[in-house]
DNA sequence: GAATCTACGGCACCGGGTGCCACAGGGAAA
DNA sequence: TTTCCCTGTGGCACCCGGTGCCGTAGATTC
């Protein structure tokens, strides 16, 4: 049956407009239904909930996500890949603006729409989190440090994707997000895999590392060349 | 009349063990006033929803949040004042170490108070950014440190609050606040006051950043400094 | 003692969400 | 072709959270 998705995004095309239209409380699921030719019954047989039909397609977004971050190289640094995975949420947005903006609109103003964007923006910050936690050690130092920079990660892009929505959806903002990250990631980045190398010799004041590198390198390659610098005299 | 507050006490009372006996979705609000005493109307005299019995004085809490950042001193470092503002968070839950539990261990299991308490915190970090926000320049990039630097005091707090909620709430969580606040605050308190260094020149393979520093510092050091030598010789 | 205010109870109603059954159509196996 | 099954759908009844409205009892004020 080829109607089958038609279904579920006229569903979704109705309920915009309705909302849009007459307000969300003023809207009812039946009258949704009915602008887009169906019955009631059938709404929640592809939305859980009135909400959830101005967010479609959330969790398979969600489920993109995460086979993402698990399929992703396991050398590149973690910071760095839930970068990329920022970069492919605002992607979901991105690459239907005119969609982006309305039902951003409509969020701003609606009370049960902004909960539930704000529980799944949680979502993808809790992946993030479980993503980090996978290649750190287990110890409360660095769950810590995990949490807080996927919850960066994720301000970053919410600050880049609403700065967007307001201004209308306009342009690209993928560059603006590559360039808030570069300023979050240089900061949090070493931070964030800030494991200690060998232990200091404190009373030792000539053990010392040195760096010398172009202006403008991305702070984790700073912190892999300082790793790497710290154990190539490991053995002196 | 004296059983004012009694009645809003008993709801809250009589919701909790109801919602952990026979669980929350097979406790109707008719048996939680039944228990309380109080008709059914009484109910949504004293709670705006089913969810918000279980978090009764949660505005008080925002609000008294709000407060203390209204009243800050004005010379106090910014991220400084939101750590605090934290604390004072976690004190609201710390106060009474036994409901907290049991309302965690409710929350975890029940979809609709996880949400609940999502947005709730979403409030708190909304403060904390708007806080930051008056405290900076209106620029674009002020603003996404602002919004990071919320959000990784939200995650810090967050982190503390459950790790002692999953714990059982035994002993006092507010050191180990301050502990995690003056990590997070060490990397995010200068950038967030810091700014970007000048762009790199990349055409001048003489422009570089020269770093020395004790074998053994902590990365975020490492970042800090970079950062701050990268600025140092903004204006040559 | 009358007026007023506040908290509460009872009631009817709306609307979101679910369970159940029936049915239509299309494809695969007989 | 016939039979069977599977999927998407419609219709119905029902539950329950949430609201508006009105009445009332008790406490307070003048």
């Amino acid at each position: 049956m080829a109607g089958q998705r038609h279904v579920r995004q006229d569903l979704t095309a109705a309920a915009i407009e309705l909302f849009a239209a007459r307000g969300y409380d003023d809207t009812t699921v039946d009258a949704i239904a009915a602008r887009a030719g169906v019955a009631r019954r059938t709404f929640f047989r592809h939305f859980r909930s009135k909400e959830d039909a101005v967010f479609p397609d959330h969790d398979a977004y969600l489920a993109r996500t995460e086979e993402f971050l698990r399929t992703a190289n396991a050398t590149d640094p973690a910071i760095d890949v839930i970068g990329r995975a920022a970069h492919l949420v605002l992607a979901m947005y991105a690459d239907d603006p005119a969609t982006a903006v309305r039902r951003y609109r409509l969020t701003r103003s609606v009370e049960p729409l902004r909960e539930r964007e704000i529980t799944a923006i949680s979502r993808y910050q809790r992946v993030f989190t479980q993503f980090l936690h996978r290649r750190s050690d287990g110890t409360d130092s660095a769950r810590l440090r995990d949490e807080v920079a996927a919850a960066a990660v994720v301000a970053a892009h919410n600050h880049v994707l609403r700065e967007w929505l307001r201004a209308g959806g306009v342009g690209d903002p993928h560059p603006r997000l590559e360039e808030a990250l570069r300023s979050v990631t240089a900061v949090i980045g070493p931070w964030l895999s800030g494991g200690p190398g060998r232990p200091a010799d404190d009373d030792d004041p000539d053990d010392v590392v040195v760096v010398v590198m172009p202006r403008g390198t991305p702070m984790w390659r700073v912190a892999q060349q300082v790793q790497a610098a710290t154990r190539a005299t490991q053995d002196r």
